[in-house]
DNA sequence: TAAGCACATATTGTCGACAATTATTTGATC
DNA sequence: GATCAAATAATTGTCGACAATATGTGCTTA
């Protein structure tokens, strides 16, 4: 573990221990404080952040019920190691649910909640426009134009499987993953795309451009593990010459 | 609570006592034991089992995680009490997953899996035409073919949720639920297109007709709940009626 | 040298007790 | 008799300690 944030301790707590203790958590998690793969230490933590194992321990269970850590009887948790699998899995699982988010918010949405939507993708155009497509509209605007929708779909399960469970595992790959390839101004046209037949109140239109949508950030992914892998063999081919240069 | 099993205490524990409580506990809410919105109290249901407060409420917190019970901070949990609209929430959310599952299974399904697949199903249509459609084969046969699907689609996060989270949920619901009108003839028949779209590996029509399966199911669920209303205030009006005869 | 076993250490699982908060009862007032 | 307030009781949240299990270390033996 390389230097947890420096106590911020009792954090900002209203009430409820374990609560914030979670919060905190998945905090350092999904920011890489805490890496992927490593070891949770229940004494280590419980000193770390002045509480007892009790509270920390329902912290943890928590998580272990979002999917952020793996736990064994006996052996103690660790934050579960995103392979590029797990990741696709979470893809089409996404694909499956925000598109079915997307057909109900067709009938949900409210106008006023339509027009919000409106005014978010037109701040993301005109920034976008701006700023040539920084990093901060590809990760939270994109996450709040989905977000509106999630919610606006009116389907408490859904909102909470895709917000609770499924949110911190993706913003944790977006944290920590190298940079995907990123089209911002693709994205943003098929987000309008979406509105207009949530506009419409064409359900069946808006699922099928939602789960495109995310069946091609889940293609850009494929890919790229496809050209880290060329990268890596190249890699390995390079290191292996080098290394015989040297032996001869 | 209306007598608890006779203490079976410490039942079947290999060890993990936690793991055993949540076990339990989830079989005495599906089936009833415990009903539904009902308080689950920590000191009563501790002494019940033979075990301390700290297993029992990691326990209870797993239930949470899996959505049978809901906490109130500083007040406790109590089981959830489905109501309709929870009910059809589920079942937009398995028409989702379990389409995707159904895609992704037309595509991962070894050949024996298939002929696993087959043979339950002929047994299912042996069954229904011997004993006319009984309750077992409406149920427990009903998920088998669902619970086979899932596993193939070869999705671990998939078979997490519906498996681990949703199933239970839906056991609960039918476990206690009003008899639903069950079309075991037309289900089968429906499981038998199913299985043809995954024989051919035609996963975009497996995925629909999963969705319709499941939509049918819904539909059922829905026009059961209108007809429930109907009665109910059919009841309510000769209630009145009655009780106005009695006053004149 | 490598494999296997015994011991020591550390971590997880469980327990009982205390503190903080909520629910209930009791009593007083209108 | 009803309503509100205070005191009591009960429940949840948290803590520290002990028991059970796993991990690491050093020694013996093939």
């Amino acid at each position: 573990m390389s230097q947890r944030s420096p106590a911020k301790s009792l954090s900002e707590n209203q009430n409820l221990l374990s609560q914030n203790l979670s919060d905190t958590l998945i905090e350092a998690i999904v920011s890489g404080q805490i890496a992927q793969g490593e070891k949770i230490s229940e004494p280590e933590l419980a000193r770390h952040y002045g509480v007892s194992r009790g509270p920390l321990r329902e912290a943890i269970l928590k998580l272990q019920g979002i999917g952020l850590v793996e736990r064994v009887p006996h052996v103690g948790a660790r934050v579960v190691q995103l392979n590029q699998q797990q990741l696709l899995d979470i893809y089409s699982v996404r694909e499956a649910l925000e598109g079915m988010a997307c057909r109900l918010a067709a009938e949900q949405l409210s106008t006023i909640q339509l027009d919000e939507l409106k005014k978010l993708l037109e701040h993301h155009q005109s920034y976008l426009q701006q700023h040539q497509g920084k990093a901060y509209f590809e990760q939270q605007g994109d996450f709040d134009f989905h977000y509106l929708i999630i919610k606006g779909s009116a389907n408490q399960r859904l909102v909470n499987l895709l917000c609770d469970e499924l949110y911190h595992l993706l913003r944790m790959y977006r944290y920590q993953a190298a940079k995907q390839v990123s089209r911002p101004e693709r994205a943003l046209k098929e987000h309008w795309a979406i509105w207009q037949a949530l506009a419409d109140r064409d359900g069946e239109l808006a699922e099928m451009l939602m789960r495109r949508h995310i069946a091609r950030a889940r293609k850009a992914i494929e890919q790229q593990h496809q050209t880290n892998l060329t990268d890596q063999s190249l890699e390995a081919q390079a290191s292996a010459t080098h290394i015989q240069g040297v032996n001869e």
